[in-house]
DNA sequence: GCAAAAGTGTTCTTCGTACACCCATGG
DNA sequence: CCATGGGTGTACGAAGAACACTTTTGC
């Protein structure tokens, strides 16, 4: 478990010298429902943390690429088809004691996905539940492990995000309104926006939404446009938070 | 090897039933020489990938935290001290074949670092040297395993954060001109800017560069003030590059 | 008509860009 | 003096912020 302590990297060793490390993918799996941002968590039965809250994720498998492995999990324990949004490698956490059985390794991914009307169903997983991250970050103990840091770390990566890029869309169902959209900007960076700017700044820059041409109906108000995701991934001018 | 494969996540295994891994830190080490951006790469002198270059790096210890590894093997390889600039976590690459000899997930780190005099000196690998990125990028087949994707990424990585950040100071000298912070953007972005425009917003930014007092002298041309790193990490306002 | 939400126009200011121009040194 | 690079002033346009105003629905 030592090593031989070869310095000069992956030259001159031999591999059962070294320290075997287990590997895990954890997933950041956000959405925004009732105006408020909110993160997958699974319920620890076990020890270390039982009847805390965790990410859901698990052990990447020897024939697994990191990000297969992450959509993997994210169907096992929640049910949640793959690509349900947009995913992608946030980063990865190894402290040496973050877990107390073994030396992990765990590659945290971030998801985006869209309020879908049953998220968590026909799950492997105990229970697996939607919770508000502003809550969870409140309280830093509720997550097990490392978790709390790792969302945090989420948290921040999606609210730069969605300033120069157009991933809000991967929130928001296939056909929106301007209004939805707007929601979620407010939900992720905690401020509110001005409609009438936001309106403007949304449907000024280029391939960020298109127009279906039908409207959504509501109670009260003017019924407002549908719009498609445009076909950029980049924005273009880029939305910059208010407190910059 | 194989593993029990328990698919609900850290709960009811048996260490010994998951897969082994080994991991590495891998280190995308950048400086500007030579009106040039450059990094950091090794001589491999044993197979796989024997006489290639590579990216400095190696195996993760058991009681090693990954930046304290990436630390520790950045002064064996090359013998540059601690903290020369900046060092950040990048991505971590674990495709199941991306080393022939084993399973190995790699936590790759990028080093923001100056133009040292004698950068590369008393070092335990065999040869370690710079080379252009740009020459290395346009020969993917030059580096061993998938580091060519590991520079590229880290130099995307790079080229955002300048636009943002004051991270661009790590390339210089403790006291350094305009021209000096200039040449690295343009070595970074690959685009020339103009002299007048980027002297007003480096000292228009607040936080970014402060005066020392004193100039420096140099043959032919009015000699340039001299600046020291500020106090910010964030740059307000943004560097943004010309092709946006 | 009235409330409510969608969407447009207008003004002010900030910032990017282009480029004319002046400043301070070495030769 | 003149070549060379450092630094300032100015003018125009693009984009952000604030907010008055018009539009289109339900009741």
């Amino acid at each position: 478990m030592t090593g031989r302590a070869a310095v000069s990297g992956p030259e001159n060793y031999d591999p059962a010298d070294y320290p075997a490390f287990a590997v895990t993918v954890d997933l950041v799996v956000l959405t925004v429902r009732e105006h408020d941002l909110q993160v997958l968590v699974i319920r620890r039965g076990e020890a270390p943390f039982a009847g805390r809250s965790a990410l859901p994720g698990g052990f990447v498998w020897p024939g697994e690429d990191l990000a297969e492995a992450a959509r993997r999990e994210l169907a096992e324990e929640t049910g949640m088809q793959v690509v349900p949004g947009h995913l992608e490698q946030l980063a990865s956490y190894g402290a040496p004691d973050r877990d107390p059985r073994m030396r992990v390794v765990s590659v945290a991914h971030l998801v985006f996905a869209a309020d879908l009307p049953s998220p968590v169903a026909g799950s492997d997983a105990a229970a697996a539940d939607w919770r508000p991250v502003s809550e969870l970050l409140a309280h830093p103990r509720w997550l097990a492990f490392d978790h709390s840091r790792i969302l945090a770390d989420g948290l921040e990566r999606a609210r730069s995000k969605l300033e120069y890029t157009t991933l809000a869309t991967s929130f928001c169902p296939p056909e929106f309104t301007v209004a939805q959209l707007r929601e979620v900007y407010e939900a992720v960076w905690g401020e509110r926006l001005d409609p009438r700017n936001f309106h403007r700044k949304v449907t000024g820059a280029t391939g960020f939404v298109e127009p279906t041409g039908s409207t959504s109906s509501r109670a009260g108000g003017r019924p407002a446009e549908l719009f498609r995701p445009g076909a950029a991934s980049g924005l273009y001018p880029a939305l910059l938070r208010p407190g910059s």
